[in-house]
DNA sequence: AGAGAAGTGGAGGGAACCTCCGTTTAATAT
DNA sequence: ATATTAAACGGAGGTTCCCTCCACTTCTCT
């Protein structure tokens, strides 16, 4: 108690300016163990799993839970935060290990993937990624640099035809991907995503498909 | 017990088929009342009201509820199907009070009213009023029934130009009506349909705006 | 008026939400 | 290496909501 003391005196002035410590590794660990979780509980149970059947899943407890995200409404927004980013990072990591085009046509599958989550948890989603929120305005530029570079990088590579507007061809796999509700929808996209692949390799009938400006 | 026996044999024969009996009165009664209550309960504390809310406001026990409506949604499916129903039944007692033009200017209003209320349960009645539904038939029907008697009567009574064509009357409608998802809508709504409406009735310019065909 | 069908109310069991706080653990100082 | 301590953890438990069940009441029809 003494010692205590002594050393309370000794470093009266320890943080003069606030030294942040080093943020602890298990706390991170856990957000993403939830985060895998959530996903997983919505992909099974819908977007009503409790969110104690969400802390189970993660091996943590509900309060810890609590403490990274204070609302269901939290736990959704940072499942799409994160499958927006990881459509980001996937870029180079899909540049580093395939041919461009290929990376294009794989970016693509897994842009139909994000929009299988996004349809999902869009409802709950609600007021947070609405037309103007900063949540959404961050996610059109992730995604927008993401396939814009990819193409590039086909196109530099003579993979696929130059006269690509990335806008155009997002647009399309946006189409693809919405407007048909059913069952097989996610399939289905999945055909028309290799067919457009298909289109955008082919050099020969290049002025035949003349995607229209802006 | 003897008597009972007896009257049971005499009308041995007495449903040969199902008659139905008439429906009892308070049973309708309540139902109305949990309607009532409903639409207040969402207005007041948003989709989320508990249903025991919703039985307390319409002074009726929690089980009542449940005999009338079995889940959450068919509460709110039973709210917007009397909302249709009161603006179609809107016509006939408006047409009797006021002028056929003035009629048509008022029922627009009210109409506005009834997108306030189907904006605000949208997201609850989900699947059920999706295109393609015969909930979503019936609305769509009753709804241009309501407003192409209006638009003719007011027609024929020379209060507005004869070059409407009700559906695109609704179109605009619904586009005065959605689209600006602000607080501030419904009041701008509201003022724009005043607008409107003092279009419909110059006569003078009735070859400016030409509304597109179908 | 009396019988019985139809409807009612609300207690109660179960599930989910969320808070609170005693315990544990990782980062830092010694 | 050890001590210290801020940060994070876990989960019991209070609260609220959901929904079922059934003893009781009320209405309709004879």
């Amino acid at each position: 108690m003494q010692v205590l003391f002594q050393e309370q005196t000794i470093n009266a002035k320890r943080k003069p300016i606030a030294q942040a410590r080093k943020p602890r590794a298990d706390s991170a660990r856990n957000r993403q163990l939830l985060i895998d979780a959530a996903k997983a509980g919505f992909a099974e149970f819908g977007l009503n799993v409790s969110l104690e059947e969400i802390a189970r899943r993660a091996g943590v407890g509900i309060g810890t839970l609590y403490r990274h995200f204070p609302s269901r409404e939290a736990v959704v927004e940072a499942v799409y935060r994160r499958e927006v980013e990881q459509l980001a990072e996937a870029v180079p990591q899909l540049l580093e290990t395939s041919p461009a085009g290929e990376a294009l046509h794989k970016w693509m599958h897994l842009f139909v993937d994000y929009i299988a989550t996004k349809r999902l948890i869009a409802p709950s989603l609600g007021a947070a990624a609405t037309r103007g929120s900063s949540l959404h305005a961050t996610s059109v530029e992730l995604i927008t640099g993401a396939i814009t570079t990819l193409v590039k990088r086909a196109v530099a590579g003579g993979d696929v035809r130059k006269d690509i507007d990335p806008s155009d061809l997002l647009r399309a796999l946006v189409g693809v991907s919405y407007g048909n509700p059913d069952v097989g929808w996610q399939a289905s996209a999945r055909r028309l995503v290799d067919i457009l692949m298909d289109g955008l390799r082919s050099t020969a009938s290049a002025s035949r498909i003349r995607t229209a400006r802006r």
